[in-house]
DNA sequence: TGCATTAGTGCAGTAAATGCAGGTTTTGAT
DNA sequence: ATCAAAACCTGCATTTACTGCACTAATGCA
């Protein structure tokens, strides 16, 4: 496949860079108009026209519409997920969030201008909300799956899937800028999302250590 | 607008009796040859053939294929709306939710297999679990709303938003069915559905207590 | 019974997405 | 430098979901 994001690759021949400029060409014309004209009302025949390609390739780029927005965040969640999945012994999966946050910041900073508009077409379209939320949802499983093994548990029982839950319905919103007001949608400082990052974490471990007890007392 | 599931309407009309049996018509059909033949698979044509309807009047009944799939289960949701939002005084969200639970198992247990099948359905479609997921947020912000107030908090503050998705993770999958094995998705006991209801709201008051702690701590 | 309402239909049209085939560019080995 | 293979881009045709509009027929009501 593609897998895009390598900023290693100099030199990985003239066919790919081109490759790599078409695509980002269409997701660059395509928020824009999306943003200007609204998603829906933007069919892929303007979007090729204004990228230069023909519809078809943009159809062959991208398997939905949909996908053209999303593009831009793929990388960035790919990291988490790889995080998660690869952290040290030493480090649990709230850690891996942190550590994923404050690495990113670089690349949210200097493609805040692009989150922002993308941030904006979203929240005005019903299907976009659904698609974003399908993709928050495989960042709870894989939450939960690192939560389970930190806490000794299963991935299906409740307290790393609830932990995870409330863990994404924090980080992924507030850690990229407010989500209830979309025009100051600008990343917040390293130390407010180190407090946001607390406070989750302070809220996850209050309430596993809350069922814990609760079974403790049970079984006694 | 339509607003079905009045089972105690018992004589509005020949009309509205028959436009009801349409609808139903085509929801049974459409959920029996999606689990045969799989979701993208099937035609509207198909289901327009196989519901003795024309393909316009599919359409003009559901608005998108998916919300063929999701019919069965909008009045459930929107009575756990109405409860939340209309709960007295003396109950907090929780327990709103908790009587909704209650309430609904005998909706559950009537339609039962029509929800196993919906359930197969939805889980065999990415689509289809996009749209769910998008009903989810819509109960989440919701909660968060109810749990706003039972917390003296705005709803968009960490703790109602936090807590509603921990309790949104749990309460929707479990207390229908196991998620992980749709095979074996049956309606769990009372009992066990109280047992999963006490422990999300543990590790609700959990969570939200040791934020509070942590404050409490912090302005000392 | 007669009349207003509305459910259901057929038709035409738009837009997304896919498969296929042909033409062009890039690549890599000789 | 040349040439063959691979990969990219494209146009064309097709399927499918969905919408607007006009029309018919059934229903509700006075």
């Amino acid at each position: 496949m593609q897998m895009a994001g390598e900023s290693i690759a100099q030199s990985i021949g003239l066919r790919e860079r081109k490759k790599e400029k078409t695509r980002t060409t269409i997701v660059e014309v395509a928020l824009r108009l999306f943003a200007e004209n609204g998603y829906q009302q933007t069919t892929i025949a303007q979007i090729a026209e204004a990228a230069d390609v023909s519809p078809r390739t943009v159809s062959t780029y991208f398997p939905a519409k949909e996908a053209i927005v999303f593009d831009i965040s793929f990388a960035s969640k790919e990291r988490l997920a790889d995080r998660i999945r690869a952290r040290p012994d030493d480090q649990d999966t709230m850690g891996a969030l942190r550590d994923w946050v404050l690495d990113e910041r670089k690349v949210w900073n200097q493609n805040e201008q692009q989150l922002t508009c993308q941030r904006q077409v979203i929240d005005g379209d019903n299907g976009l909300i659904a698609y974003e939320r399908a993709q928050l949802r495989e960042f709870e499983v894989l939450m939960a799956e690192g939560l389970a093994v930190d806490l000794g548990m299963e991935p299906g029982d409740l307290e790393p899937r609830m932990a995870a839950a409330a863990a994404v319905a924090v980080a992924v919103f507030d850690l990229l800028g407010d989500e209830r007001d979309s025009t100051k949608a600008e990343i917040p400082s390293r130390a407010d999302q180190l407090r946001i990052l607390d406070q989750a974490l302070t809220f996850v471990t209050g309430g596993v250590s809350a069922m814990r007890e609760a079974r403790n007392t049970a079984a006694s």
